[in-house]
RNA sequence: GCCGGAGUAGCUUAGCGGCAAAGCAAUCGCUUCGUAAGCGAUAGACCGUGGGUUCGAAUCCCACCUCCGGCUCCA
């Protein structure tokens, strides 16, 4: 049976089709597809169907009629028409004929539903043998025989939503209805329940409940603040990050977060990327930008002396910031915002290091994910994006180029075993790249981090090097970010911890809980100590019951809580409660201290 | 930016033309507690902003702002 969803899920689209066109008889049909958990369709529908009742009653409506529609048990049929007949059985159908017109060979399918001779399920409604096809569609199927294969109980529309006729902002809106389905109604409510808890792990609902970041209308969209929490998180994946870098031969530098637009404008960067680049500041006589990436920043630094094969790979490193003009509705919390901080690198080395580098940022890439406890294959997976050779609008022309670098990316990928898909026309324009796909909460994909071969950057800027021969060559770039931009990342992990943070990354790591308010100067003498050894701590001694402390704190998700009353006092200890795990027994505050620092070392 | 929704106390929400409500949080008492919510009181709202309709607007209409779901985009 389950073969057949898909046969299901397309077939719904089109009953909704049937439904939408019966109670707007002039809707203009546009595509309509099964898809992940459901389908579509989209229409162009006359002003006002919506709006009168709302979008609650005409989902409700449209949804009614489906279910009626199903009952009637209508035989889907496939014919074979020609262009011609097509045509003019799509006359008032627009996006219909645009279709029509593009399909290669002289014919085309179409789908017939019809209502079977007998009824059973509605007996009254007596014999139908000369009644009108009930609804025909361009299509190529494949679809279920019988609309009775289809339980009415198990699907549900569940949302109004504009999108481009054929994907193109150029294109005219159109209204497209979403719906789940499924073979079984307890499908459907298993996933809708799933949904609903996966949304508690929404960093978005979670930053708000753990206090680690806001954003304020008088500040701007896009521009988050972070908290004193926040910020302890935000701290710790920098550290990590710097620190592991420094180790492995970057260079860490420091750039100005604004420059003349010419360097953008040398870099090539401009003309692609001026819509979303932040509007050029005047000063006297310079034209400034805040930059929207950092790579001319840091060819800057390669260039300052004249640089020898003996220097290469160059690796320049910094927690760059950086500011993009997105448009509102592409902002999403800290996984998409205006302003962000990027781990990021260039690489400028000789060709034929080239290989050898894209493995190491891969290693690198790999070893920072492992630490986050993402998983290859589970939580990511690697995405191959190329270029278009026929778009030497989008992409820089010089196809050699593009071949090389293809194929060194490809044969990395393919040597490391690496599970990874192709993707056409997602490059840069000065190269292409392989992007680590991380999914979210709601299973979307975003990329995470990075590495990306550039052949234009190295002529644009002529960063060349001399070679053991004694002549100057052409070096090339390969830029990476290791954990990304920290804003994108802590959104994944906020949802993949479900706020419930490794020690390390803990914005608290000790909740420290005196019992009644006779133990609050020893709780305090706990919290010297542990701030002592660089703990990030805080006090309960609010007036309230031990229990609802110990609440909150948990609620909070705070790793350790030291329990501490009469009993503690005179044994000189301190009582271990572990998140989710109860109470731990008591021990010396000593061997506390020295288990969370280890705890902490390893990153567990 | 576009299409569709939504904005009520710090947070989560109820009210949907006729006296702005509740729970949590906050503050103040009582309680001094042994591992996930002790009891009571007090305070807190220009109902996102600005216009309009109406005897009367949180509620209806218009514009703007912000957020959410999609579309587009993501160097």
């Amino acid at each position: 049976m389950a073969e057949n969803i898909e046969n299901i899920r397309h077939s719904l689209s089109h009953i909704m089709a049937q439904a939408v066109l019966e109670l707007h008889p002039k809707a203009k049909l546009g595509m309509g597809p099964a898809i992940e958990n459901g389908f579509y369709y989209d229409f162009l529908l006359p002003a006002q169907a919506i709006s009168e009742g709302g979008q609650d009653e005409f989902i409700k409506k449209v949804e009614a009629r489906m279910k009626e529609l199903i009952l009637q048990d209508q035989k889907f049929i496939k014919k074979d028409i020609t262009k011609l007949a097509a045509k003019k059985l799509f006359k008032d159908q627009p996006y219909k004929l645009e279709l029509i017109k593009e399909l290669p060979g002289k014919n085309v399918s179409v789908y017939i539903t019809t209502i079977v001779l007998k009824d059973v399920r509605h007996p009254t409604s007596g014999g139908m043998s000369d009644i009108p096809p009930a609804f025909t569609d361009l299509c190529k199927g494949p679809h279920v025989k019988n609309t009775s294969e289809i339980n009415p109980k198990a699907f549900k529309l569940t949302r109004i939503a504009g999108a481009y006729w054929k994907s193109s902002e150029k294109n005219k809106m159109l209204t497209r209805i979403y719906g789940l389905a499924f073979t079984t109604e307890k499908e459907l409510s298993d996933y809708v329940k799933m949904q609903e808890e996966a949304e508690k792990r929404d960093h978005r609902v979670l930053g708000k409940k753990l206090d680690l970041f806001i954003f304020s209308d008088i500040v701007g969209k896009g521009l988050p603040l972070y908290t004193e929490k926040g910020t302890a998180i935000r701290r710790e994946l920098e550290r990590l990050i710097v620190d592991e870098e420094i180790k492995r031969g970057y260079k860490h530098v420091c750039t100005p977060d604004l420059a003349k637009v010419d360097l953008f404008k040398k870099s090539g960067h401009y003309p692609y990327y001026k819509d979303t680049m932040y509007p050029v500041m005047k000063v006297d006589e310079e034209e400034l930008i805040l930059r929207p990436m950092t790579c001319p920043h840091h060819y800057q630094l390669y260039l300052a002396k004249p640089r020898s094969y003996r220097e290469l790979p160059f690796r320049i490193a910094e927690l760059a910031k950086q500011y993009r003009y997105e448009k509102s509705g592409e902002l999403t919390g800290l996984a998409r915002v205006r302003c962000f901080c990027l781990a990021d690198s260039h690489i400028i080395c000789q060709k034929d290091q080239a290989e050898k580098e894209i493995n190491l940022a891969l290693k690198l890439i790999e070893d920072m994910a492992g630490i986050f406890e993402l998983k290859s294959g589970v939580d990511y997976r690697y995405r191959l994006s190329l270029g278009d050779k026929r778009d030497s609008k989008k992409y820089y022309k010089d196809d050699r180029a593009w071949d090389f670098a293809e194929n060194i990316l490809r044969k990395v990928l393919k040597e490391k075993n690496a599970p990874f898909f192709e993707a056409e026309n997602e490059a840069a324009f000065y190269g292409p790249k392989i992007d680590i796909q991380m999914k979210n909460f709601s299973g979307k994909e975003d990329t995470a981090f990075t590495v990306q071969y550039d052949f234009v950057g190295p002529k644009r800027f002529n960063l060349v090097y001399t070679d053991s021969d004694g002549k100057e060559k052409e070096a090339i770039v390969i830029h990476r970010s290791s954990i990304g931009a920290v804003e994108r990342t802590m959104a994944f992990l906020i949802e993949k911890y479900e706020g419930a943070f490794p020690l390390w990354l803990s914005p608290i790591q000790v909740s420290v809980i005196p019992i009644s308010e006779k133990h609050a100067d020893y709780a305090k003498e706990i919290i010297k100590k542990l701030k002592d050894n660089n703990l990030r701590v805080e006090l309960r001694d609010e007036n309230e019951t031990l229990g609802k402390k110990i609440r909150e704190a948990e609620m909070q998700k705070i790793p350790y809580l030291l329990i501490l009353g009469d009993k503690e006092i005179s044994a000189s200890a301190v009582s271990v409660r572990a998140r989710g795990k109860g109470d731990d027994g008591q021990m010396p505050l000593e061997k506390f201290i020295e288990k969370i620092k280890k705890e902490i070392q390893e990153k567990k």
